[in-house]
DNA sequence: CGGGTTTGACCAGCGC
DNA sequence: GCGCTGGTCAAACCCG
């Protein structure tokens, strides 16, 4: 659904960049017209005839022109008739240029309706291959019809071994021919998507655990679903309790098959026992666990009565000044701007593990421990009342836990401060200009492979978001197309011996239109976690906006504020992330997608204030 | 006294 | 089947 409305997002935004285009042409050929007339005017009425005026008052004033001065009349013809030329030539490279760019705007009219053709035909097969693979599990497993609409919705990290199983050999390769296709249809414009398919064909290793192959990478989907069903608390094993109890009326709730959840797993340096994301945990449990002397110690999330999200937070073993904190689970209530941030930043992740799977990434993935780069904010966080200078480079890998998929947000690679700087801003609307997006910590960078320690590294070095801290400037014009210009097919080697998948370019420079709408065109079509990603930024704070912060007074000041800047208000109803999409896709310039993961260190497991945590972070 | 933490025990999944 | 390991429970304990 989301994922549909990010796809009516990405051609309603190409459609403007279109019509812009368009309209820039029109607004360029009426310049050219005026030029013209201008010209002619200047060439006939102007400065010609004034000469000649001049030319014949001289002459009635010197009623006898000389030889010098006829010579001065000739000369004067002469330099009019260059002149003229030289405008005339002008105009003719402009009007090629011109033709040039509407071929341009033709081909990429085109090129749009091809990839929305494919797009269509894509999803319809992929539909198809997963009905065939619901016909073929049917028999096998009668139990698990109750689950059959939730395998076609998209939970969040939810899946049944069964259809993992299934769809794995399916559905990759059918997702790797639409892709081969899909290059095929787009020419020259490689993804280096291709490239990636061998490289896991190559690797014998074993992709991401769960894969829920949906094509509904929707944020809210996952939340809405997995608050409801899949993530409700207890949790299973304790539903299974229950249901061992005697509950056999519990047979709503009975047959959840190998219910796994997505994982994301957050590493940063930090001091203090556990990380302050904003919310509140209670621990209830801790354990040594294999190969790494530091316990690990578990969470729940206290801030509501059966709130399915829990952590688990542990030191790494090889570098003790990194607190690796794991969420599971999606919060089932509203949450403070402080916890949104980490919230948006896991489910977001978490989203982009899940509709990873969902179509092209699937195939594209390296089949050894792909990961995303993410970027970190510039803006130190305060951890242990220091200030917590996020790297430049954070990284995210996916990973496969025996049981959960897991996608790692690696905030503690060295920064490389002019990085960036130079990242192109994430920029959606003309509406957000110049307004810090402060609930999601998700960006992606244009930061190297280098700062991976794992092989097989999948650098979305999208530079998605650039959030500076500089109240919007820096390079927030190069905004959205600049950002997706970004998210190129250059690939490069890197970061180990595995495949690297690397789609990483610096926007430091706007690029070309043509370029921008190709660019655009590629990722949107490539990378259905952009549309994840995307989603669950606009989501979260359409959430945010629509329901009050669950630490009431100081956190809804924060919201009017940003309300202000939003030019929004805070009584506007919610509305859909399509329509804010298109809100956002409809215009063109900045907000900025702010990481402000909510890094403060606590001293206590339980978490301080998210106020006072976003007081200090600010 | 209530809420949070600690810690030993239990259970399930997985690999051999 | 058995052992290992991760995840969770729940009683005991601690603290404000």
């Amino acid at each position: 659904m989301i994922k549909g409305d990010s796809k009516q997002l990405a051609s309603m935004y190409m459609k403007e960049e279109m019509i812009k285009g368009e309209r820039q042409l029109g607004t360029h050929e009426d310049r050219l017209k005026d030029e013209v007339i201008k010209d002619g005017d200047k060439i006939s009425d102007g400065n010609f005839f004034k000469s000649l005026q001049n030319i014949s008052s001289t002459k009635e004033e010197v009623c006898s022109p000389g030889p010098i001065e006829r010579s001065c009349m000739d000369s004067s013809l002469l330099n009019m008739k260059a002149q003229n030329k030289g405008q005339d030539d002008k105009l003719e490279s402009t009007r090629a240029e011109m033709g040039e760019v509407r071929e341009e705007n033709e081909r990429l009219k085109t090129l749009l309706s091809r990839i929305s053709h494919d797009y269509r035909s894509l999803q319809t097969h992929f539909y198809d291959v997963l009905q065939q693979g619901r016909a073929k599990k049917l028999p096998d497993s009668p139990a698990t019809d109750i689950e059959e609409p939730e395998f076609v919705s998209l939970r969040l990290g939810t899946s049944t071994s069964k259809c993992k199983k299934e769809d794995k050999s399916t559905t990759s390769s059918e997702v790797k021919g639409s892709t081969e296709d899909f290059l095929k249809i787009k020419g020259g414009l490689s993804l280096g998507l291709s490239d990636c398919r061998v490289d896991a064909n190559n690797s014998e290793k074993v992709q991401p655990d769960v894969m829920t192959l949906s094509p509904e990478g929707s944020f809210e989907d996952a939340r809405d679903d997995t608050a409801e069903t899949t993530e409700q608390w207890p949790p299973s094993k304790m539903l299974k309790n229950l249901r061992s109890v005697g509950a056999e009326a519990e047979d709503d709730i009975a047959p959840q098959p190998q219910v796994k959840k997505a994982r994301v797993s957050v590493r940063a340096r930090c001091d203090a026992p556990t990380m302050n994301d904003g919310c509140q945990w209670r621990k209830y449990g801790q354990k040594i666990a294999k190969g790494n002397p530091c316990p690990r110690a578990y969470y729940r999330c206290t801030v509501a009565a059966g709130c399915p999200v829990r952590k688990q937070v542990q030191r790494c073993a090889d570098d003790m000044s990194i607190l690796i904190t794991t969420y599971e689970g999606t919060h089932n209530h509203p949450l403070s701007v402080s916890a949104t941030a980490m919230a948006s930043t896991t489910s977001a992740a978490a989203s982009m593990l899940i509709s990873g799977s969902s179509s092209t990434s699937l195939a594209a993935y390296p089949a050894a421990s792909p990961a995303l780069t993410f970027d970190a904010s510039s803006k130190p966080p305060l951890i242990g009342g220091r200030p917590f200078f996020l790297p430049t480079a954070a990284a995210a890998a996916i990973t496969s836990t025996p049981s959960y998929p897991t996608i790692t947000l690696d905030l503690t690679s060295p920064a490389a401060a002019a990085a960036t700087s130079s990242h192109a801003a994430f920029s959606l609307s003309n509406r957000f200009s110049h307004t810090r997006y402060p609930s999601t910590g998700f960006t992606f960078s244009g930061s190297g492979p280098s700062t991976a320690p794992w092989p097989g590294y999948l650098s979305y070095g999208a530079s998605l978001s650039a959030h500076p801290y500089n109240g919007g400037g820096g390079k927030s014009s190069s905004s959205f197309e600049a950002a997706l210009s970004s998210i190129n097919g250059s690939r490069q080697q890197g970061g180990g011996s595995a495949p690297l998948y690397q789609m990483q370019q610096k926007a430091a420079a706007p690029p070309p239109p043509s370029v921008i709408t190709d660019t655009i065109a590629k990722a949107i079509t490539a990378d259905p976690s952009f549309h994840t990603a995307l989603a669950a930024a606009i989501t979260s704070y359409v959430g945010k906006k629509g329901s009050p912060p669950a630490t009431g007074g100081e956190d809804s000041k924060v919201g009017l504020k940003w309300g202000e800047h939003l030019g929004l208000g805070l009584t506007h109803s919610s509305p859909s992330t399509a329509t804010m999409a298109a809100v956002a896709a409809s215009s063109s310039s900045q907000m900025f997608l702010q990481p402000s993961l909510g890094l403060s260190g606590s001293t206590t497991s339980a978490s301080t204030s998210p106020v006072a945590n976003r007081e200090q972070a600010h």
